[in-house]
DNA sequence: CAAATATAATAGTAATACTATCATTTTTGA
DNA sequence: TCAAAAATGATAGTATTACTATTATATTTG
């Protein structure tokens, strides 16, 4: 799987950026870096400039790639979606039993990240980590409306769609497939920061993973009448 | 009931706040117009200055009472779980039968506020949206766990807390209340953000209440063995 | 009605979020 | 291989933000 994936490739439609940053080391360099640095000081405080003397550049370089921390937020973000859906095609892909295929989806989309695959610069164990605590900010937005007709959350709508059509696949009669996908995608990212932070309102830890909880909540969804 | 409402009085812990603003005029313009400009403008382009601005009075005298936006933000949203937990705990209160008052609870906690019972000056129903849109940004932070440790979000906590409890009452045996509980609440605001914005990934709309979703949802789960 | 308190006005600072211009370095293609 | 083109870097500049400090004025209250 290693060899297969190191020769797969993100790639991210062409209005998010400026300039593609996988068409220059100075853009790899940028996307690496930035992920760091939103790690370690957060989204909020996270400047163009910092970054350029992070990666010993010049903030107007970084410009020429992104119209502001906010397109590369989406560009981050929706580069993380495609690469999860990569993943929930793949594992799921050569299971037969339907059952056993929703429960590979929830186990894909929900856990935490600790095995990065090392193909790209980019870190996905420190990626997955900005998601949980980033990702709401990029469309929580007063342009939402205008971004989402732009096209830039559509990877991970179809991601809540995919995992929708693995609920109804289990399950044809229930009534909320898509509203119970797009619970399952978002809560697992709230009980990962409620584990790490909030300890007190779930029982999720790094002994019991969201994974068990919401594998146990879907299914005890789907097999009732 | 609005005649029993209009006598009481959400009070916020005062550490939030330098001053209180329910302690004068100035204060509780602050309050009801900083509800409707972040509503109007979002939190992420609303100032002191541009609220001085609309409530005809100076930005330096709104730092007297609030150290900066992010505080304002806790304490709109503090306000506002509090508000909640009193409409959960008065309208639960009278009910025997367990199941009864889990529905009832998940109804109250995952309904749109439409109506304003019109008790103080603060408007429940913007105050509701602002919540939905802007309180996963006053906990997505660095400062969270410090902030946590303060007790800003305690109230919250506590919230989250009594709908688990409502959980066990209706299986005791169920492995994850916290959890289940923490989901719903968030769940909620997610499914309103959607309907409201990503149709396409929720059956959620204005024909159908999250709250149908949720409770459905919440006795599946518990009613399975 | 004087003293205390609250509010307003003004000014000032460092940082942010850019844009513009020009110089320098690197890439490329004939 | 060398000139033109493209990419990057350096510098400067602007408007706004997020405050703090100081002083003036208005309001409250004992």
């Amino acid at each position: 799987m290693k060899y297969l994936l190191s020769n797969i490739r993100i790639s991210i439609k062409e209005n998010i950026y400026l300039k593609d940053p996988e068409s220059s080391s100075l853009g790899k360099r940028i996307v690496e870096n930035s992920i760091l640095l939103i790690d370690e000081i957060g989204f909020d405080l996270f400047t163009f400039k910092k970054l350029g003397t992070k990666i010993g550049s010049n903030e107007s370089s970084i410009y020429r790639y992104f119209e502001n921390k906010h397109m590369l937020l989406l560009y981050l973000t929706t580069w993380y979606w495609t690469w999860l859906e990569y993943q929930l095609v793949f594992s799921t892909n050569s299971l037969e039993d339907k059952e056993l295929k929703l429960k590979k989806a929830v186990e894909v989309l929900t856990q935490t990240t600790t095995i990065d695959s090392a193909f790209s610069h980019i870190d996905k164990v420190v990626l997955k980590r900005i998601v949980i605590s980033e990702f709401s900010k990029s469309y929580l937005t007063k342009e939402v409306d205008a971004e989402n007709k732009e096209g830039y959350f559509s990877v991970y709508k179809r991601l809540v769609n995919r995992l929708k059509d693995f609920i109804i696949d289990v399950n044809t009669t229930y009534k909320y497939p898509k509203a119970l996908a797009s619970t399952i995608i978002e809560g697992a990212m709230h009980q990962h920061y409620l584990k790490d932070h909030f300890k007190s309102i779930t029982e999720c830890s790094k002994d019991l993973a969201p994974t068990i909880f919401f594998n146990d909540l879907v299914f005890k969804i789907l097999k009732q009448n």
